[in-house]
DNA sequence: CCGGTGTCAATGCAGTTGCATCTATATAGA
DNA sequence: TCTATATAGATGCAACTGCATTGACACCGG
């Protein structure tokens, strides 16, 4: 099944279902979000892991990695961010090219507000719609897509 | 199920995965594309509709509805096919405000070329990690994440 | 110690998106 | 018929993205 160059029905419609559900979702959460006045989709990830980080913070390129932004785009993300007054730049790291990025007081109630709102679209959207059992069989279905093959 | 306001951990992670697998996806299948030279994704989900419905071609607003795109993205979009000559635009609808777009020879051309590399991203990025059962499963799952809730 | 190469992050510019609005036409209702 | 409202599609403007490049520093080899 590994060099086949023509993609069978099946993948054609798991692709495009994924393409469009995927789509209509973060649709959704997006102006879920938009309707309580709060940030985009974009700013929770970023501020998601920072908070997981902590004090210590992170540096942009470990952002980039876990969030899959492009580094252009994670530079201006955090510009914004730091405008807002929800993270800030330290330059004490010992690498003088970089910095550390912690979040703030201010950042972590944002998350806190952002969540509220995308935590209850996430269970509307999906935990209302599938059992757990369903759950987590599109989980590992997803897992096994993942780039590069997951390990797992 | 259908209340709830806090997703459940597997919500959690379906949603987690699903958010990050869709994107890595478009952008693997984005890359394949920008690597051959060609349009991005965008002008071939619109040509595809468009040779789908063959010489009578479709309106605007009947794109919107297929494809999920904004009605200002489908205006702007059609404008770069048309100018690139890969649609054309009729005037003669029976409504005076509308008009209908149909798909040029180069179009389909275009369309072609697009889904020989598309065609193979979907083949090996879905179709050669998934059995055919599984990809099966995976459609019916994500047919329940959509909105309106299917009535299948 | 020094030059060459690699990595971290920012940025100029062009293209695209999102929002709100606008024009033009259609349709419903008094 | 004439006005009010609704629909189709385009567009000005601001924000954002993608690409390519730059500037600053790190690190390796001689």
């Amino acid at each position: 099944m590994t060099e086949k160059t023509n993609p069978s029905p099946a993948a054609i419609k798991a692709w495009a279902r994924l393409m469009r559900v995927s789509r209509q979702l973060v649709e959704r959460a997006e102006d879920a979000l938009k309707d309580s006045s709060l940030p985009p989709l974009a700013w929770y990830d970023v501020l998601h892991e920072l908070a997981e980080a902590g004090e210590g913070g992170l540096r942009p390129f470990q952002l980039i990695e876990r969030t899959l932004f492009a580094q252009y785009n994670i530079s201006r993300l955090l510009a914004r961010l730091e405008a807002d007054g929800l993270v800030e730049k330290l330059r004490v790291a010992d690498d003088g090219r970089g910095q550390t990025i912690r979040i703030t007081g201010k950042g972590r109630e944002t998350r806190r507000r952002m969540w509220a709102v995308y935590g209850r679209s996430i269970a509307e959207l999906v935990g209302a719609r599938l059992s757990n059992d369903d759950l987590e069989i599109l989980s590992a279905l997803l897992g096994r897509l993942r780039h590069p093959a997951a390990l797992e």
